[in-house]
DNA sequence: CGTATGACGAGCC
DNA sequence: AGGCTCGCCATAC
């Protein structure tokens, strides 16, 4: 959703658009929702922009890990569900190391074609 | 407008 | 394997 019609998607509105594609039980990495928004060393900037989200979001934020296989969320003192409790309900599992297996629970992603027309869209090419 | 700061990551020990 | 360094890039200030 752009802020006004006749403007272009903010980056982070590109990051939210891709992180809610990612499918429930799956996990992907900051690194690879970097790569589709088309900035491959903006990793960090994915990070900032799902810092930026309040509670009530739509965005499934939890399901986007580091490439570690570990949250990487400082720990919250609040009541709110920790992103490992998040993820345990959609029925991802951690090893004793507090690690996801990216092997098998990381989101396969987009082919090409639905990347393209991602693009297409936000830079209206 | 320069500097500092991250929910990062690849490469090297 | 795990820790460190350095590069990344959009914001914050």
């Amino acid at each position: 959703m752009a802020p006004q019609s006749n403007e272009l998607p903010t980056v982070f509105e590109r990051i939210y658009q891709v992180v809610r594609l990612i499918p429930p039980g799956r996990v992907a990495t900051y690194g690879q929702v970097a790569a589709i928004v088309s900035h491959c060393g903006a990793a960090r900037t994915v990070g900032w922009a799902l810092h930026a989200l309040n509670e009530g979001t739509d965005v499934p934020w939890h399901r986007v890990i580091n490439a570690s296989g570990r949250s990487s969320l400082p720990n919250d003192e609040s009541d709110l569900p920790t992103q490992r409790t998040l993820l345990e309900e959609e029925g991802i599992r951690f090893d004793s190391q507090d690690r996801v297996d990216l092997a098998i629970y990381q989101w396969e992603g987009l082919d090409w074609p639905e990347i393209e027309d991602l693009r297409a869209a936000w830079f209206q090419t």
